[in-house]
DNA sequence: TCAAAACTAGACACCATTGTCTAAAACGTC
DNA sequence: GACGTTTTAGACAATGGTGTCTAGTTTTGA
């Protein structure tokens, strides 16, 4: 987990409890991504953890409780990294295709390469069934929203011109669609798909999405100088 | 398993030791879906095939046997069902909108909603990474294929002057990305599109596709009796 | 420096599971 | 109807996992 220890690095060694915590929650996470729910063994955890068996249980009572902090856990992380990626979106019409490429990079670098966006695909697809609610709230939380926030990012940049959408929502969404095409197979299997991999990916996704998004930006940025003098 | 229960229907009740085997893969399948590779119990299987453990174990030597079985079992189907919608293709410019749209649908009913489906998407995720051998063999005879397969269709309709598109392969791809956009995340909980949702998810993405691999329709079709009449 | 808190190693009971083995029953075929 | 094959139910040892307990050690913080 790179987020992870950096801050150990960084930080003055986050001694004591806390420290531990953090080591288990992270082993845990290798653990269940790497054998799935039954097939983890707290024995396996903990030494990977290097821990003792019994210290696990003190901080989490049993198995299932590990489990669902571990989730939630990752789950905060994915969904702060997200939407701090949100947050570098393009808001100006030039540049446009650059622009976007460079974001949906960014965009699937941290979804689709870091151990956490590998984590949650996995486990949710295995044991989202199991736990409902768990996955429930996320969904709310994380996908929901960052579709909402993609589609409002998207409606602003329609409005300045650079795009013609109709469904902001449905634009976003087919967005993350296109930007994912290429590297699902990749992903799929566990690998992690190369610099130049998401590059291409994302530039074809990206030519592809603005011809069927752009607005005839010819005309409004040639129209445009007119209907200022007049007005 | 639909398919499997058709045949049993149909035909004359796949008497003995035959009959045994496809109600124990059947059973396999369903419980391996759904506890994954170690959490599923070969009691559990035997229960639900209505059959003795011994049994199992006389056709499937140990449960890693029967479960490369069933996967493997499960992948041929796939692929059939897949190809034999593939052939169902549109060939011709008029209607284009439409004829890609019911085929998306037939697609994403088949890839989806049924069990097969569902099956493959969760144990290739969570089991993929163990069983390198059996899932790249797939990967290569499946989708591999598929993709090739579906980028030679849109290459025939590109020829005819419907669409123009660069690179096929490519297309293919982001087709296959934009019909499943909107339902990526309900069957990630395991839930099945309805038949609105399928519907609207194929007609906007077929709408996408085509604005942006649109040939100058409105121009080729308008031009040609000029041509015609000259020639 | 000292006491409380947290951690460790190991033993432990308990349970589920795998895979084998048996003897009896059901089945299919000639 | 008799024979060989397949299936069954159940007992069985072996294994490995969970969660608890204890007694001794380390860490922390005042």
């Amino acid at each position: 987990m790179k987020d992870r220890e950096q801050s150990k690095a960084t930080g003055h060694t986050q001694r004591g409890q806390r420290a531990k915590r953090i080591s288990i929650l992270d082993a845990a996470a290798q653990v269940f991504c790497r054998e799935g729910f039954s097939g983890a063994s707290i024995d396996e955890i903990a030494v990977e953890a290097s821990v003792s068996r019994q210290t696990i249980y003190n901080h989490y009572r049993e198995k299932e409780t590990l489990f669902t902090a571990v989730v939630e856990d990752i789950m905060d992380r994915a969904n702060a990294t997200l939407f701090s990626i949100l947050s570098t979106f393009p808001d100006k019409p030039d540049h446009l295709e650059d622009d976007l490429t460079a974001f949906a990079i960014r965009f699937t670098k941290n979804c689709l390469c870091n151990q956490d966006g590998k984590f949650l695909r996995k486990l949710v697809q295995s044991e989202g069934e199991r736990y409902p609610h768990l996955f429930a709230t996320w969904r709310q939380h994380g996908p929901g929203k960052i579709g909402a926030a993609l589609g409002a990012l998207f409606a602003r940049l329609s409005h300045k011109g650079a795009l013609k959408i109709d469904d902001f929502d449905l634009a976003a969404r087919q967005f993350l669609a296109l930007i994912t095409a290429d590297l699902q197979m990749i992903t799929l299997f566990g690998g992690t798909p190369t610099d130049e991999e998401l590059e291409r990916a994302a530039r074809n996704a990206v030519q592809t999405f603005l011809r069927a998004y752009a607005g005839q930006i010819g005309e409004t940025v040639s129209r445009a100088p007119e209907l200022a003098i007049i007005s």
